[in-house]
DNA sequence: ACATTTACTGTGTTTTTTACACTAACTCCG
DNA sequence: CGGAGTTAGTGTAAAAAACACAGTAAATGT
Protein backbone atom coordinates (compact mmCIF):
# COMPACT_ATOMS: atom_id res chain seq x y z
CA UNK A 1 0.00 0.00 0.00
CA UNK A 2 2.75 2.35 1.02
CA UNK A 3 4.70 4.32 -1.82
CA UNK A 4 8.27 2.82 -1.61
CA UNK A 5 10.67 5.44 -0.65
CA UNK A 6 14.11 6.03 -2.44
CA UNK A 7 16.41 4.28 -0.75
CA UNK A 8 20.09 2.79 -0.59
CA UNK A 9 21.71 -0.15 1.02
CA UNK A 10 22.02 1.16 4.38
CA UNK A 11 20.27 0.28 8.11
CA UNK A 12 19.98 1.12 11.42
CA UNK A 13 20.79 -0.10 14.53
CA UNK A 14 21.05 0.63 18.19
CA UNK A 15 24.37 0.77 20.64
CA UNK A 16 23.86 0.77 24.19
CA UNK A 17 25.97 1.76 27.03
CA UNK A 18 24.70 0.39 29.89
CA UNK A 19 25.93 1.82 33.15
CA UNK A 20 25.50 -0.38 36.30
CA UNK A 21 26.88 0.21 39.99
CA UNK A 22 27.28 -2.62 42.24
CA UNK A 23 27.73 -0.19 45.30
CA UNK A 24 31.75 -0.04 45.11
CA UNK A 25 32.55 0.12 41.40
CA UNK A 26 30.83 1.67 37.94
CA UNK A 27 30.87 -0.78 35.37
CA UNK A 28 29.17 -1.16 32.01
CA UNK A 29 28.50 -4.28 30.08
CA UNK A 30 29.98 -5.70 27.33
CA UNK A 31 29.46 -8.38 24.84
CA UNK A 32 32.02 -10.76 23.24
CA UNK A 33 31.05 -10.76 19.97
CA UNK A 34 30.59 -13.83 17.93
CA UNK A 35 30.70 -13.22 14.22
CA UNK A 36 32.57 -11.15 12.36
CA UNK A 37 33.42 -8.46 11.49
CA UNK A 38 35.29 -8.13 14.12
CA UNK A 39 34.67 -11.55 15.82
CA UNK A 40 36.03 -11.95 19.38
CA UNK A 41 36.32 -8.28 20.12
CA UNK A 42 34.40 -6.50 22.98
CA UNK A 43 31.83 -4.48 22.07
CA UNK A 44 28.88 -2.41 23.08
CA UNK A 45 25.45 -4.41 22.88
CA UNK A 46 23.62 -3.65 19.78
CA UNK A 47 21.33 -4.69 17.27
CA UNK A 48 19.46 -3.75 14.27
CA UNK A 49 15.95 -1.39 14.68
CA UNK A 50 13.30 -3.84 13.87
CA UNK A 51 10.62 -2.88 11.54
CA UNK A 52 8.01 -2.19 13.88
CA UNK A 53 9.19 -0.90 17.33
CA UNK A 54 10.66 2.65 17.71
CA UNK A 55 14.15 3.86 19.19
CA UNK A 56 13.09 3.61 21.92
CA UNK A 57 11.13 0.15 22.17
CA UNK A 58 14.28 -1.17 20.29
CA UNK A 59 17.11 0.33 23.10
CA UNK A 60 14.78 -1.00 25.95
CA UNK A 61 14.86 -4.79 23.99
CA UNK A 62 18.41 -4.88 23.62
CA UNK A 63 18.39 -4.15 27.23
CA UNK A 64 16.28 -6.52 28.29
CA UNK A 65 17.69 -9.41 26.19
CA UNK A 66 20.52 -9.36 27.89
CA UNK A 67 19.82 -8.71 31.86
CA UNK A 68 16.30 -9.80 31.79
CA UNK A 69 15.37 -6.55 33.22
CA UNK A 70 12.41 -3.83 32.19
CA UNK A 71 11.76 -0.64 33.00
CA UNK A 72 15.46 0.61 33.21
CA UNK A 73 16.02 4.68 32.79
CA UNK A 74 17.42 5.00 29.13
CA UNK A 75 18.17 8.01 27.37
CA UNK A 76 18.99 8.53 23.25
CA UNK A 77 21.85 10.41 23.35
CA UNK A 78 23.77 10.83 19.68
CA UNK A 79 23.83 9.38 16.01
CA UNK A 80 26.53 8.25 14.50
CA UNK A 81 26.67 7.92 10.90
CA UNK A 82 30.16 7.97 9.32
CA UNK A 83 30.30 6.41 5.94
CA UNK A 84 32.65 3.57 7.09
CA UNK A 85 32.16 3.01 10.42
CA UNK A 86 31.07 -0.53 9.52
CA UNK A 87 33.33 -1.99 7.26
CA UNK A 88 29.92 -4.42 5.95
CA UNK A 89 27.71 -1.51 4.64
CA UNK A 90 26.31 1.81 5.35
CA UNK A 91 25.04 1.55 9.26
CA UNK A 92 23.97 4.41 11.43
CA UNK A 93 24.11 3.68 15.13
CA UNK A 94 21.56 5.96 17.32
CA UNK A 95 23.09 5.73 20.93
CA UNK A 96 21.96 5.25 24.62
CA UNK A 97 23.14 4.77 27.73
CA UNK A 98 21.05 3.43 30.03
CA UNK A 99 21.44 3.10 34.44
CA UNK A 100 20.89 0.08 36.64
CA UNK A 101 22.12 -1.44 40.06
CA UNK A 102 23.62 -4.80 40.23
CA UNK A 103 23.88 -6.88 42.55
CA UNK A 104 21.83 -8.57 45.06
CA UNK A 105 18.68 -10.65 43.56
CA UNK A 106 18.97 -8.23 40.00
CA UNK A 107 22.19 -9.85 39.83
CA UNK A 108 21.57 -9.81 36.11
CA UNK A 109 23.19 -12.81 34.21
CA UNK A 110 23.49 -12.00 30.60
CA UNK A 111 22.47 -14.05 27.83
CA UNK A 112 22.85 -13.64 24.19
CA UNK A 113 22.94 -15.43 20.50
CA UNK A 114 25.24 -13.01 19.09
CA UNK A 115 27.59 -12.60 21.86
CA UNK A 116 30.48 -15.33 23.07
CA UNK A 117 29.73 -14.23 26.65
CA UNK A 118 28.79 -10.51 28.26
CA UNK A 119 30.51 -9.47 31.38
CA UNK A 120 30.29 -6.26 33.61
CA UNK A 121 33.62 -4.21 33.23
CA UNK A 122 34.99 -1.70 35.32
CA UNK A 123 35.13 1.97 33.56
CA UNK A 124 38.52 2.15 34.30
CA UNK A 125 39.39 -1.46 33.48
CA UNK A 126 38.13 -1.33 29.40
CA UNK A 127 39.71 -3.25 26.85
CA UNK A 128 39.77 -1.79 23.19
CA UNK A 129 36.56 -1.86 21.52
CA UNK A 130 35.14 -2.95 18.28
CA UNK A 131 34.21 -0.67 15.89
CA UNK A 132 33.72 3.20 16.90
CA UNK A 133 32.44 1.89 20.35
CA UNK A 134 35.31 3.94 22.31
CA UNK A 135 33.90 6.71 20.87
CA UNK A 136 30.39 6.12 21.47
CA UNK A 137 31.16 5.07 24.55
CA UNK A 138 33.47 8.55 25.48
CA UNK A 139 30.55 10.35 24.64
CA UNK A 140 28.06 8.83 26.17
CA UNK A 141 30.12 9.52 29.63
CA UNK A 142 30.66 12.98 28.56
CA UNK A 143 26.96 13.45 28.41
CA UNK A 144 26.53 11.18 31.87
CA UNK A 145 28.63 13.75 33.40
CA UNK A 146 26.75 16.81 32.25
CA UNK A 147 23.53 15.52 33.45
CA UNK A 148 24.13 14.51 36.77
CA UNK A 149 24.19 17.75 37.60
CA UNK A 150 21.35 18.72 36.52
CA UNK A 151 18.90 15.90 36.71
CA UNK A 152 18.50 13.36 39.41
CA UNK A 153 19.62 10.23 37.95
CA UNK A 154 22.39 9.13 39.91
CA UNK A 155 18.76 7.91 41.73
CA UNK A 156 18.65 5.12 38.78
CA UNK A 157 22.36 3.60 39.83
CA UNK A 158 20.95 2.81 43.62
CA UNK A 159 18.67 0.75 45.47
CA UNK A 160 15.75 2.13 46.85
CA UNK A 161 17.01 2.95 50.39
CA UNK A 162 20.81 4.06 50.03
CA UNK A 163 23.31 6.09 52.09
CA UNK A 164 25.01 9.62 51.31
CA UNK A 165 28.07 7.74 51.22
CA UNK A 166 26.56 5.73 48.42
CA UNK A 167 25.26 8.20 46.90
CA UNK A 168 28.60 10.27 46.85
CA UNK A 169 30.45 7.34 45.43
CA UNK A 170 28.68 7.40 42.67
CA UNK A 171 28.91 11.20 41.79
CA UNK A 172 32.48 10.38 42.61
CA UNK A 173 32.93 7.87 39.88
CA UNK A 174 31.01 9.31 37.40
CA UNK A 175 32.21 12.81 37.37
CA UNK A 176 35.78 11.10 37.86
CA UNK A 177 36.69 12.74 40.75
CA UNK A 178 36.61 13.62 44.40
CA UNK A 179 34.29 15.37 45.84
CA UNK A 180 34.11 17.20 49.66
CA UNK A 181 31.91 15.05 52.05
CA UNK A 182 30.66 17.82 54.24
CA UNK A 183 29.50 19.84 51.14
CA UNK A 184 28.28 17.24 48.93
CA UNK A 185 25.61 16.09 52.02
CA UNK A 186 24.81 19.51 52.46
CA UNK A 187 24.20 20.49 49.09
CA UNK A 188 22.38 17.55 48.67
CA UNK A 189 19.68 17.31 51.56
CA UNK A 190 19.12 21.12 50.76
CA UNK A 191 17.13 20.33 47.80
CA UNK A 192 14.90 18.51 49.62
CA UNK A 193 14.36 15.31 47.37
CA UNK A 194 16.39 12.90 50.03
CA UNK A 195 13.80 11.16 53.10
CA UNK A 196 15.37 10.05 55.75
CA UNK A 197 14.00 6.80 56.77
CA UNK A 198 14.93 6.53 60.01
CA UNK A 199 16.19 3.39 60.00
CA UNK A 200 19.95 2.11 59.39
CA UNK A 201 22.49 0.30 57.36
CA UNK A 202 22.42 -3.61 58.57
CA UNK A 203 25.09 -6.23 58.23
CA UNK A 204 28.13 -3.55 57.91
CA UNK A 205 31.38 -3.38 59.94
CA UNK A 206 31.65 -0.75 61.83
CA UNK A 207 28.99 2.61 62.32
CA UNK A 208 26.16 2.24 60.37
CA UNK A 209 25.00 4.99 58.31
CA UNK A 210 21.48 6.31 57.81
CA UNK A 211 19.17 5.69 54.74
CA UNK A 212 17.18 7.23 52.28
CA UNK A 213 15.31 7.52 49.53
CA UNK A 214 14.54 9.44 46.66
CA UNK A 215 11.28 11.20 47.07
CA UNK A 216 10.02 11.49 43.08
CA UNK A 217 7.24 13.82 44.36
CA UNK A 218 9.04 16.09 45.65
CA UNK A 219 11.40 16.22 43.43
CA UNK A 220 8.30 16.67 40.49
CA UNK A 221 7.12 19.72 42.37
CA UNK A 222 10.46 21.57 41.92
CA UNK A 223 10.36 20.96 38.06
CA UNK A 224 10.98 24.83 36.43
CA UNK A 225 13.39 25.44 38.59
CA UNK A 226 16.72 25.35 37.91
CA UNK A 227 18.10 22.09 40.19
CA UNK A 228 21.86 21.58 39.97
CA UNK A 229 22.88 18.41 41.81
CA UNK B 1 32.72 -6.81 -2.60
CA UNK B 2 30.53 -6.22 0.97
CA UNK B 3 28.38 -9.15 2.40
CA UNK B 4 24.74 -7.54 2.78
CA UNK B 5 23.68 -6.31 5.85
CA UNK B 6 20.07 -7.68 7.07
CA UNK B 7 17.39 -4.93 6.57
CA UNK B 8 14.19 -4.09 5.22
CA UNK B 9 12.43 -0.96 3.52
CA UNK B 10 13.96 1.78 5.63
CA UNK B 11 15.89 5.18 5.39
CA UNK B 12 17.37 8.02 7.11
CA UNK B 13 16.83 11.92 6.73
CA UNK B 14 18.23 14.67 8.29
CA UNK B 15 15.89 17.55 9.43
CA UNK B 16 17.61 21.33 10.18
CA UNK B 17 16.42 23.90 12.23
CA UNK B 18 18.21 26.54 10.83
CA UNK B 19 18.02 29.95 12.88
CA UNK B 20 19.08 33.21 11.55
CA UNK B 21 19.63 36.16 13.44
CA UNK B 22 18.42 39.42 11.29
CA UNK B 23 19.61 42.13 13.61
CA UNK B 24 16.20 42.12 15.38
CA UNK B 25 13.89 39.20 15.22
CA UNK B 26 15.18 35.52 15.15
CA UNK B 27 13.88 33.37 12.40
CA UNK B 28 14.33 29.71 11.56
CA UNK B 29 14.16 29.12 7.76
CA UNK B 30 11.02 26.71 6.39
CA UNK B 31 10.21 25.65 3.14
CA UNK B 32 6.78 24.91 1.19
CA UNK B 33 6.31 21.73 0.28
CA UNK B 34 6.24 20.60 -3.34
CA UNK B 35 5.02 17.12 -2.60
CA UNK B 36 3.24 14.60 -0.95
CA UNK B 37 2.67 13.74 1.70
CA UNK B 38 2.30 17.13 3.06
CA UNK B 39 1.91 18.92 -0.17
CA UNK B 40 1.82 22.60 0.57
CA UNK B 41 2.17 22.28 3.95
CA UNK B 42 5.31 24.30 5.74
CA UNK B 43 8.69 22.04 6.73
CA UNK B 44 11.64 22.15 8.33
CA UNK B 45 14.19 21.46 5.22
CA UNK B 46 15.56 17.85 5.13
CA UNK B 47 16.42 15.40 2.82
CA UNK B 48 17.79 11.72 2.62
CA UNK B 49 21.20 10.94 3.40
CA UNK B 50 23.46 10.53 0.82
CA UNK B 51 24.75 6.90 0.63
CA UNK B 52 28.64 8.32 0.77
CA UNK B 53 27.82 11.34 3.14
CA UNK B 54 28.35 11.14 6.51
CA UNK B 55 25.25 12.57 8.58
CA UNK B 56 27.58 16.19 9.36
CA UNK B 57 27.84 16.03 5.49
CA UNK B 58 24.39 15.71 4.75
CA UNK B 59 23.42 18.37 7.25
CA UNK B 60 25.99 20.51 5.95
CA UNK B 61 24.84 20.02 2.02
CA UNK B 62 20.87 20.91 2.57
CA UNK B 63 21.94 23.53 4.73
CA UNK B 64 24.13 25.07 1.39
CA UNK B 65 21.49 23.93 -1.05
CA UNK B 66 19.13 26.31 0.07
CA UNK B 67 21.65 28.99 1.39
CA UNK B 68 24.43 29.02 -0.45
CA UNK B 69 26.58 29.44 2.72
CA UNK B 70 29.04 26.84 4.03
CA UNK B 71 30.79 26.76 7.33
CA UNK B 72 28.00 27.04 9.24
CA UNK B 73 27.83 26.10 12.83
CA UNK B 74 25.73 23.25 13.21
CA UNK B 75 25.26 20.50 15.96
CA UNK B 76 23.23 17.56 16.09
CA UNK B 77 20.77 16.88 18.71
CA UNK B 78 18.56 14.22 18.36
CA UNK B 79 17.24 11.04 16.38
CA UNK B 80 13.52 10.77 15.64
CA UNK B 81 12.59 7.57 15.04
CA UNK B 82 9.15 6.45 15.77
CA UNK B 83 7.88 3.85 13.37
CA UNK B 84 4.60 5.86 12.12
CA UNK B 85 5.99 9.35 12.00
CA UNK B 86 6.70 9.22 8.01
CA UNK B 87 3.44 8.24 6.27
CA UNK B 88 5.22 6.82 3.24
CA UNK B 89 7.57 3.87 5.32
CA UNK B 90 9.98 4.10 7.70
CA UNK B 91 12.16 7.32 7.97
CA UNK B 92 14.21 7.82 10.99
CA UNK B 93 15.62 11.25 11.15
CA UNK B 94 18.29 12.64 12.45
CA UNK B 95 17.76 16.43 13.67
CA UNK B 96 20.70 19.44 13.21
CA UNK B 97 20.40 22.82 14.37
CA UNK B 98 22.41 25.81 12.50
CA UNK B 99 22.79 28.99 13.77
CA UNK B 100 23.81 32.31 11.24
CA UNK B 101 23.67 35.63 10.83
CA UNK B 102 20.81 37.39 8.00
CA UNK B 103 20.55 40.26 6.50
CA UNK B 104 23.32 42.19 4.50
CA UNK B 105 25.19 40.70 1.41
CA UNK B 106 24.74 37.29 3.12
CA UNK B 107 20.67 37.80 2.40
CA UNK B 108 20.50 34.36 1.35
CA UNK B 109 17.54 33.33 -1.22
CA UNK B 110 16.58 30.04 -0.94
CA UNK B 111 16.29 27.79 -3.73
CA UNK B 112 15.40 24.07 -4.06
CA UNK B 113 13.28 21.51 -5.97
CA UNK B 114 11.40 19.78 -3.47
CA UNK B 115 9.79 23.05 -2.01
CA UNK B 116 7.90 25.58 -3.88
CA UNK B 117 9.69 28.47 -1.85
CA UNK B 118 11.50 28.67 1.04
CA UNK B 119 10.95 31.44 4.09
CA UNK B 120 12.55 33.23 6.92
CA UNK B 121 9.97 32.90 9.66
CA UNK B 122 9.71 34.30 13.20
CA UNK B 123 10.07 31.85 15.70
CA UNK B 124 6.92 33.18 17.53
CA UNK B 125 5.09 33.39 14.38
CA UNK B 126 5.61 29.89 13.13
CA UNK B 127 3.10 28.10 11.12
CA UNK B 128 1.37 24.46 11.83
CA UNK B 129 4.35 22.11 10.32
CA UNK B 130 4.39 18.68 8.41
CA UNK B 131 5.01 15.40 9.79
CA UNK B 132 6.52 15.49 13.32
CA UNK B 133 8.46 18.86 12.75
CA UNK B 134 6.48 20.70 15.62
CA UNK B 135 8.01 18.20 18.04
CA UNK B 136 11.44 18.17 16.38
CA UNK B 137 11.70 22.27 16.25
CA UNK B 138 10.78 21.99 19.87
CA UNK B 139 13.35 19.57 21.21
CA UNK B 140 15.95 22.13 18.82
CA UNK B 141 15.27 24.99 20.44
CA UNK B 142 15.27 23.67 24.26
CA UNK B 143 18.82 21.88 22.97
CA UNK B 144 20.01 25.24 22.08
CA UNK B 145 18.81 27.20 25.22
CA UNK B 146 20.82 24.81 27.17
CA UNK B 147 23.89 25.28 25.19
CA UNK B 148 23.87 28.70 24.87
CA UNK B 149 24.39 28.69 28.43
CA UNK B 150 27.64 27.30 28.30
CA UNK B 151 28.85 27.62 25.21
CA UNK B 152 29.63 30.74 22.88
CA UNK B 153 27.28 29.62 19.84
CA UNK B 154 25.31 33.39 20.31
CA UNK B 155 28.55 34.98 18.44
CA UNK B 156 27.55 32.77 15.40
CA UNK B 157 24.10 34.82 15.41
CA UNK B 158 25.91 37.60 14.97
CA UNK B 159 27.88 39.38 12.34
CA UNK B 160 31.58 39.95 13.22
CA UNK B 161 31.20 43.36 15.14
CA UNK B 162 28.42 43.88 17.41
CA UNK B 163 27.60 45.72 19.77
CA UNK B 164 26.22 44.20 23.64
CA UNK B 165 23.19 45.52 22.96
CA UNK B 166 23.02 43.32 19.68
CA UNK B 167 24.33 40.32 21.93
CA UNK B 168 22.03 40.93 24.66
CA UNK B 169 18.63 40.71 22.37
CA UNK B 170 20.33 37.13 20.69
CA UNK B 171 20.15 35.57 24.83
CA UNK B 172 16.92 37.29 25.43
CA UNK B 173 15.63 35.98 22.28
CA UNK B 174 16.78 32.13 22.80
CA UNK B 175 16.21 32.47 26.12
CA UNK B 176 12.17 33.90 25.71
CA UNK B 177 13.35 36.31 28.68
CA UNK B 178 14.43 39.53 29.62
CA UNK B 179 17.68 39.81 30.87
CA UNK B 180 18.76 42.57 33.33
CA UNK B 181 21.52 44.82 31.16
CA UNK B 182 23.66 45.82 33.48
CA UNK B 183 24.55 41.96 35.28
CA UNK B 184 24.51 40.80 31.76
CA UNK B 185 27.42 43.31 30.41
CA UNK B 186 29.23 42.71 33.58
CA UNK B 187 29.08 38.85 33.12
CA UNK B 188 30.03 39.15 29.80
CA UNK B 189 32.75 41.10 29.74
CA UNK B 190 34.27 39.14 33.01
CA UNK B 191 34.97 36.32 30.91
CA UNK B 192 37.23 38.03 28.47
CA UNK B 193 36.73 37.19 25.44
CA UNK B 194 34.74 40.24 23.93
CA UNK B 195 37.23 42.25 22.11
CA UNK B 196 36.78 46.25 22.60
CA UNK B 197 37.11 47.17 19.38
CA UNK B 198 37.42 50.95 20.16
CA UNK B 199 35.16 51.57 16.99
CA UNK B 200 31.63 53.02 17.23
CA UNK B 201 28.39 51.93 15.24
CA UNK B 202 27.75 54.00 12.18
CA UNK B 203 24.28 54.86 10.36
CA UNK B 204 22.01 54.65 13.40
CA UNK B 205 19.85 57.37 14.93
CA UNK B 206 20.62 58.35 18.35
CA UNK B 207 23.63 57.66 20.37
CA UNK B 208 25.92 54.95 18.76
CA UNK B 209 27.47 51.82 21.01
CA UNK B 210 31.09 50.62 21.25
CA UNK B 211 31.43 47.37 18.67
CA UNK B 212 33.24 44.21 19.98
CA UNK B 213 34.48 41.07 18.64
CA UNK B 214 34.47 37.56 19.72
CA UNK B 215 37.44 36.60 20.44
CA UNK B 216 38.10 33.00 19.91
CA UNK B 217 42.04 32.78 21.40
CA UNK B 218 41.12 34.10 24.60
CA UNK B 219 38.20 31.11 24.38
CA UNK B 220 40.19 28.34 23.52
CA UNK B 221 42.51 29.00 26.35
CA UNK B 222 39.65 29.14 28.73
CA UNK B 223 39.12 25.27 27.34
CA UNK B 224 38.52 23.18 30.69
CA UNK B 225 37.26 25.43 33.24
CA UNK B 226 33.63 25.77 33.16
CA UNK B 227 32.01 29.26 31.58
CA UNK B 228 28.48 30.11 31.44
CA UNK B 229 27.31 32.35 29.50
C1' DA C 1 38.91 -1.49 76.92
C1' DC C 2 41.16 -0.54 73.04
C1' DA C 3 42.08 -0.10 68.15
C1' DT C 4 39.91 0.62 63.85
C1' DT C 5 36.89 2.29 60.62
C1' DT C 6 33.29 5.08 58.92
C1' DA C 7 29.41 8.51 59.99
C1' DC C 8 28.45 12.83 60.90
C1' DT C 9 28.63 17.82 61.85
C1' DG C 10 29.53 23.75 61.40
C1' DT C 11 31.76 27.97 60.42
C1' DG C 12 34.07 31.48 58.14
C1' DT C 13 35.63 33.12 53.42
C1' DT C 14 35.08 33.87 48.82
C1' DT C 15 32.56 34.06 44.75
C1' DT C 16 28.49 34.58 42.21
C1' DT C 17 23.99 36.23 41.55
C1' DT C 18 20.51 39.41 41.93
C1' DA C 19 18.07 43.76 42.30
C1' DC C 20 17.91 48.29 41.14
C1' DA C 21 18.07 53.94 38.59
C1' DC C 22 20.43 57.56 36.94
C1' DT C 23 23.68 60.23 33.78
C1' DA C 24 26.01 60.58 29.22
C1' DA C 25 26.08 60.83 24.40
C1' DC C 26 24.22 61.30 20.22
C1' DT C 27 20.43 62.50 16.65
C1' DC C 28 16.70 64.81 14.94
C1' DC C 29 13.85 68.54 14.41
C1' DG C 30 12.17 73.02 14.66
C1' DC D 1 21.54 76.11 18.11
C1' DG D 2 18.73 74.45 21.76
C1' DG D 3 15.59 71.24 23.36
C1' DA D 4 13.19 66.70 22.97
C1' DG D 5 13.80 62.06 22.27
C1' DT D 6 16.24 57.79 22.39
C1' DT D 7 19.69 54.53 23.42
C1' DA D 8 24.43 53.66 25.72
C1' DG D 9 26.64 53.09 29.59
C1' DT D 10 27.76 52.71 34.55
C1' DG D 11 28.10 50.97 40.42
C1' DT D 12 26.79 49.30 44.72
C1' DA D 13 24.71 46.77 48.29
C1' DA D 14 22.40 42.50 49.72
C1' DA D 15 21.58 37.66 49.25
C1' DA D 16 22.77 33.24 47.85
C1' DA D 17 25.85 29.74 46.54
C1' DA D 18 30.32 27.68 46.50
C1' DC D 19 34.34 26.48 48.75
C1' DA D 20 37.86 25.19 52.20
C1' DC D 21 38.66 22.91 56.16
C1' DA D 22 39.13 19.02 60.99
C1' DG D 23 37.51 17.06 64.87
C1' DT D 24 33.96 14.16 67.54
C1' DA D 25 30.57 10.31 67.60
C1' DA D 26 29.16 5.72 66.88
C1' DA D 27 29.65 1.22 65.82
C1' DT D 28 32.53 -3.07 65.16
C1' DG D 29 36.08 -6.64 66.07
C1' DT D 30 39.69 -8.40 68.99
Amino acid sequence: MKEVLPQFNSTFSIDCVIFGFDGGDLKILLIERNNEPFKDWWALPGNLVGENESLDQSASRILNELTGLTDIYMEQYYTFGDVNRHPQGRVVSIAYYALLRLGGDKAVRPISSYAKQAHWVNINELPKLAFDHQQIYDKGLEKIKRRIKHQPIAFELLPEKFTLTQLQNVYELILGKKLDKRNFRKKMLSFGVLKDLDEKQKGVSFRAATLYRFDKRKYAKLFGKEISF
